[in-house]
DNA sequence: TTGAATATGAGAAAGCTTCTCATTATTACA
DNA sequence: TGTAATAATGAGAAGCTTTCTCATATTCAA
């Protein structure tokens, strides 16, 4: 399935972006930077350089296969597109991530666009918090 | 009044501080980079350094006075705080910010993050989109 | 199998932001 | 007002994340 994926964006089939797209397929953390995934991949024993991990990471980005996110702490982070929309919420004491998606939220946010005289082409909510765990 | 606010946030009243500020609260733009305040500075003739202005910024932010966002594109965009939280709708054409502020959406993250367990300490809602002018 | 097209690794470079440190300015107080 | 203690500044170096360059290696259609 993964090289059909690949086939599919036009991308080859190589081993960098088989080995990457497993990390993220498999990894129990959804929400991965490229240097968690450039980490991994030496862990594995993966002659793979970093710029290569960024290179790929935008391909599979503009093939809709990742989402980056921005959150606050300077380093982006990549998700796989598992097809569901949704939103964040990050711990800033721990880093971990909860998603969430409320189509109240979704269609107050469609509405103010449309009132403003802007045609959506994206959004970010990401909500900051301190975890259960953490207090 | 400035220097009122700079005393009781514990800093010296000093001539960048005060520049800095004047340009925030001065310019028509609310939405403003280091790089914008730093050129304004330029053309106003003030021999003020970059990572002044980056450093005062940061105090500013410290204290309350001004906001921080990340907003697409790399660099950090900085408003003067002026009471009211809002959330912004970004035009991806031409940079255009626009505020809003929607009580439905703001409750509903308040749910949201306490079903989860989360304390909330902080959010950051952008819509991006292209505006009326850009299509 | 072969060659055209594409991808890779390594390091250099870019872009934004922070740090360092010698110099200068502010402020409290005599 | 003068002075000392404290804090702020400017300039450039350095840090961090990300992208670029280019010589080499790999993929894949024919
Ligand atoms: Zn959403
Ligand atoms: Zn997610
Ligand atoms: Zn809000
Ligand atoms: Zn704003």
């Amino acid at each position: 399935m993964e090289t059909q994926d690949l086939k599919k964006a036009g991308l080859k089939v190589t081993l960098p972006r088989m080995k990457i797209l497993e990390i993220l397929e498999t990894s129990n953390v959804h929400h991965l930077t490229a240097e968690d995934i450039y980490r991994q991949l030496l862990e594995a024993g993966e002659e793979i350089g970093l710029a290569t991990v960024y290179r790929v990471l935008t391909q599979f980005e503009a093939a809709g296969l990742v989402t980056r996110h921005h959150f606050e702490g300077g380093q982006a982070v990549f998700e796989l597109e598992r097809g569901a929309h949704h939103d964040h919420l990050v711990c800033v004491k721990c880093g971990k991530v909860v998603e969430f998606m409320d189509e109240t939220i979704e269609a107050k946010q469609r509405q103010i666009s449309s009132e403003a005289g802007f045609e959506i082409t994206d959004h970010a909510l990401t909500i900051y918090g301190i975890c259960r765990d953490c207090r």
